[in-house]
RNA sequence: GCGCCCGUAGUGAAGUUGGUCUAUCACGCCUCCCUGUCACGGAGGAGAUCGCCGGUUCGAAUCCGGUCGGGCGCGCCA
């Protein structure tokens, strides 16, 4: 019995009798002798099947693609002019003694390893053949390299992993939930977790200083290219002891930073990850998760348009221009494009000024004074060939539509460097925020975030409008754009959170319902504690290159919620529902 | 729930101002030939009711309506 050999190390056992298990990736019959590529997981090998050294040579005039083999022979190193320099072990090839078939394969419905790519739905319907791929190897590689990467950090910070419950309670505040029939209490539900957050600030009541879990999170809500549907995971974190949130950033800071250069290989765009708040990023990249490998700025020009004769900025409350440089070279069909894209955000149009050979041409351009045109000029630094884009109505909207404009120009003008990557802290969200469709005050984020302020902060706010103005010391990672980290100084304190939800109009016993358990903990010496929690998913995501979420998934579900390979979800028997009392 | 886009042999594409489309190409597949290829080569072959249903028309892959499936976005979600 040989010892069983891997392709890549073949190149080091020249002489050497050895016996290899594979896949034939591809056959090179030629009528006398056959050769035969056969892929393992490290690679490619040659096989050399020649008629006077094998007793059944129709074994191998019958082997067809991805047919599973397993062969012996001896390692011989290739003449002169025999050596493929295009694979690792081109040097050498195997002169086959024994051939035996594992098993047979079909023809396959998706060809793995040719150029042209099936589509997803294919590719996910077939994904043990998808994840034959070179890329997808290397992905589940990387996945687990990042788990290790992670974990390696967390334990020499002296987080520990706790595991929690999988089968948990449904939450009231967030997303949708899972839910769990509980046979032995017939009526009754538990529901698949959001996140660990209440086990977590539990954990830390229990006298756990850092806690951390690579942990499943379930939300049934709608995906997106970067949001998986069902299911994923974070990188979830909690310290005790903890009152200021940028303790947490400090910590997480080195980890995030050397996953970007030393696993990803990309390079920071900042030495030190910015801190920008919530106000600054929506006022000047009209986003929360702003892109910051690009700068195009919104810049306020309302003061300059503070005695206008044009109509629709002299009602406008506010006014903001980003500067696209080269934009001037868009041409009209172009600049409808991003009109329609203006307007879907809400905008009445989209108001531009192209700056060419010295001149500002524009449609309104004719409505706008010498001293309007020539401040504009000066603030926004234009140059020839620029262009810049107005927004013009109430603060929102302007942020929203020139925030959405700057990602498509950036876009467009190839303004995202896939080998940079732009991190940043987005701090101080607001504590509360205005629920337009039910026309009042709501929570902005969850509801244990701590006021900046602690109670005092929340009594002194009496109006909405005062309300709407407490911060929360609530923070997010940024990067190229995506959220992947959220955060929080948890509010530890039962009083606090009482008066937090009676803000919103809910009494005591509505908080005692819902948070039971992690207010009766906080009666008994809860330290102060805060924490935050990484999309691994979607980092990953951005750290390779994908732009979308599902290709770092071994076997994701599609955007319906159905896994096309399972079938599932499925029919279930109906003694299964009548054993739940459905 | 809503909006935009897509659906043609096993796979990927072309064809979509209606008519030589009896649907083109590449890869794959099958048969035969070939003892040094490595994306082997050569000869031949099979394989598509153009997602589905209906309509307009002398005539529909092509136009219209509906429907199913998929992708992206909004809502939703941190």
């Amino acid at each position: 019995m040989n010892i069983r050999t891997l392709a890549e190390k073949t190149p080091e056992l020249i002489d050497q009798k050895v016996t290899i298990q594979g896949w034939v990736h591809t056959r090179r019959d030629h009528g006398g002798v056959i050769f035969i590529d056969c892929r393992d997981h490290t690679g490619i090998v040659q096989l050399v099947i020649n008629p006077e050294n094998l007793a059944d040579f129709s074994v191998a005039e019958s082997l067809r693609d991805e047919y599973v083999i397993s062969a012996t022979g001896v390692v011989l190193e290739r003449g002169e002019g025999l050596k493929n320099p295009n694979i690792p072990t081109g040097s050498v090839e195997i002169s086959v003694e024994n051939i035996e078939i594992l098993n047979k394969a079909e023809t396959l419905p998706i060809q793995p390893f040719s150029e042209q790519q099936a589509n997803e739905e294919l590719r996910l319907k077939y994904r043990y053949l998808d994840l034959r791929r070179p890329k997808m190897q290397s992905m589940l590689k990387k996945r687990a390299q990042m788990f290790s990467f992670i974990r390696n950090f967390m334990e020499k910070e002296d987080f520990i992993e706790v595991s929690t419950p999988i089968l948990a309670n449904s939450s009231p505040e967030g997303a949708r939930d899972f839910l769990i029939p509980a046979r032995l209490h017939e009526g009754k539900f538990y529901a698949l977790p959001q996140a660990p957050q209440q086990f977590k600030q539990l954990l830390m009541v229990g006298g756990v200083p850092r806690y951390y879990q690579l942990a499943a999170c379930f939300r049934d809500e709608d995906p997106r290219a970067d949001r998986l549907y069902g299911e994923f995971y974070q990188l979830d974190t909690e310290m005790s002891f903890v009152r200021d949130g940028e303790e947490v950033r400090q910590m997480f800071d080195p980890l995030i930073s050397s996953l970007v250069t030393d696993f990803a290989g990309k390079e920071l765009v900042f030495d030190e990850i910015p801190r920008i708040s919530y106000t600054e990023a929506m006022e000047t990249y009209g986003s929360d998760k702003p892109d910051l490998r690009y700068d195009m700025k919104l810049v306020d020009v309302s003061d300059i348009f503070s005695s206008t004769e044009f109509g629709v900025f002299k009602n406008a409350e506010c006014i903001k221009v980003i500067k696209v440089e080269n934009g001037a070279s868009l041409s009209r069909k172009q600049i409808n494009n991003f009109t329609e894209i203006a307007k879907s955000e809400g905008a009445g149009g989209l108001a531009y000024i192209n700056y060419e050979n010295g001149e500002a041409k524009s449609p309104i351009a004719k409505f706008l004074s010498e001293d309007e045109l020539s401040e504009l000029k000066n603030r926004l630094e234009i140059k020839d060939g620029d262009a810049i884009f107005f927004g013009a109505d109430n603060r929102k909207i302007v942020n929203k539509v020139l925030g959405r404009l700057r990602v498509e120009f950036a876009d467009y003008f190839g303004l995202k460097d896939e080998n940079k990557i732009a991190l940043c802290w987005v701090v101080d969200f607001p504590f509360y925020e205005w629920d337009e469709s039910n026309k009042r005050v709501d929570f902005g984020h969850n509801p244990f975030t701590m006021p900046r302020g602690g109670i005092d902060a929340l009594i002194g706010a009496k109006t909405d409008e005062e309300k709407l103005l407490i911060v929360a010391d609530q923070y997010d990672m940024v990067m190229n754009g995506y959220e992947i980290c959220s955060g929080g100084v948890r509010n530890h304190n039962p009083e606090v959170l009482y008066k937090a939800f009676g803000h919103l109009g809910y009494d005591e016993k509505y908080v005692e319902d819902k948070f039971g358990a992690m207010l009766n903990a906080f009666k008994y010496g809860a330290p102060p504690h805060a924490g935050c929690a990484f999309g691994v998913d979607r980092m990953l995501m951005e750290l390779l290159g994908e732009n979308n979420i599902r290709e770092v998934i071994a076997f994701p579900k599609n955007g319906n919620g159905v896994d096309v390979m399972m079938n599932s979800p499925s029919i279930v028997d109906e003694d299964q529902l009548k054993e739940l009392g459905l």
